[in-house]
DNA sequence: GACTCCTTTGTTAATAGCTAACATATTTGA
DNA sequence: TCAAATATGTTAGCTATTAACAAAGGAGTC
């Protein structure tokens, strides 16, 4: 009920941009003014709204009011990714050595996932500044030159060092796929990067939301035969999924 | 003389992000708390800034955080921190190489630093994240264990691979201060890193806010004679300033 | 210069909104 | 089913904001 009507309070802030806790009262009248401002203050942490005095603003209002253009890749699907990203943070046991890669459905699984004893190694730094919030988390980061548009990082360096290291499971995402060209993406040093990780994780996630199929990037890293589960939203196709079964691959 | 306070209110919004009404008040002593509250109005209604609750927001970071999850750490002895990091970011040459801690004043330099061509290395995954912003740094992210205090890292690889690196310069701040015990930290790979950084940097520049002086950490990195500059706020005690004067390093 | 009008700035009191702290209810999971 | 964790409600105190008025400049006119 939490989690639905906070979702409830950003879409309607989303739709009328601008609203005060009054309003807010009136259109959950169920609720405490008080358990209204606790909701405002969490979806202004997610970075979804900005409180203000006597209310919150939507984030894209202000992106409207200002005038200029805000970045797509966050918007693009965001739902399903989270839905992913739920999924995936189910499967992770207490006590796994994980790695994990730098995406934005890597985001959203650091924010859901649960606080357990746990080590994750990862290439993204706004994913391991996310997970740096829970505590029982050992985090790892891979070292090496900066990518700005996806925060994420790779260097030969980091190939060697986990060539040195095992990992119980590896969840990844890739920007494009198609059966026929398998999983790739758009750097070279990090297509490098997660084939040296597949080599030594025992066991292979792949979350993959359905926007990606029938994209090609310059890069393969993997193909079907690679991964041991394919985590997808419900709009993946049907005739794709039994590639995958075929192939003794898990689809969720 | 009103139309420049606002433009450069609004200036200063954008590279800090957010401010308070008091720190505004401090970089504005000559006017009077209202006449800064109207000027945020205005601002306001030109849609250059939010104002929020005790202060005000430029709409540039707005967009930042709604990409990102956001973290209200409240630090000590912050405006001390600004001032020192300016300094700091004043003595940036273009396209040098250097290397940068990843402290909580190396944070605010990296915010105020200009977007110049250079090399920045870096142990701090904040501090990486907000340099990612400028277009022209390049940004090396040292890999290993994060500690999830100061959001940094530090490992015996990354030692090795500063052992084939050059810089520059570093700039770097410490936890804590006394002329015997010279500058200490928390945590000792840190400390064995910055000792690495140390022999590889051809100038040092240490960024020490008032408040660490006379304190002791446990691990020793540095001693006076091993920098070159000092920067520091205008509350460092006299007879310290000679000790280091004695040592030619410039105190600033 | 003295006067008026207009803009900008400062001061104060009253109010609205926020936070913190604790109490209660509800959910989760063992 | 119980205990622990999470979510919600209630209150009190406090802080920031507003509004209203007063004072101080600036600009133009006589």
């Amino acid at each position: 009920m939490k989690r639905e009507r906070i979702e409830e309070i950003a879409e309607i802030l989303d739709k009328r941009g601008k609203m005060s806790l009054d309003q807010l009262e009136k259109e959950f009248p169920s609720v405490s003014q008080m358990t209204l401002r606790r909701d405002l203050y969490q979806l202004e942490e997610d970075g979804r709204i900005i409180r203000i005095r006597g209310g919150a603003m939507s984030v894209k209002e202000v992106q409207k009011v200002s005038g200029e253009a805000y970045t797509k890749k966050t918007t693009i699907n965001t739902d399903a990714k989270i839905v992913i990203a739920q999924k995936a943070s189910s499967l992770i046991d207490e006590g796994i050595s994980m790695f994990l890669d730098g995406g934005t459905t890597a985001m959203y699984l650091s924010k859901e996932m649960p606080d357990i004893a746990c080590n994750v190694f990862t290439n993204g730094i706004a994913v391991a500044m996310e997970l740096a919030q829970k505590k029982n988390v050992q985090i790892t980061v891979v070292g090496g030159q900066l990518m700005k548009d996806n925060l994420s990082t790779a260097s030969p360096a980091a190939r060697e060092y986990f060539a040195a290291t095992n990992f119980e499971l590896a969840i990844v995402s890739a920007t494009a796929f198609t059966p026929e060209n398998g999983f790739s993406c758009n750097s070279q040093i990090e297509s490098d990067l997660l084939k040296q990780v597949f080599q030594k994780a025992r066991h292979v996630y792949m979350m993959l939301d359905s926007s990606k199929i029938g994209k090609i990037n310059p890069y393969t890293f993997a193909h079907i035969e690679d991964i041991d589960v394919l985590i997808t939203d419900d709009k993946f196709p049907k005739e794709y999924k039994t590639i995958f079964e075929d192939n003794n691959i898990v689809v969720m």
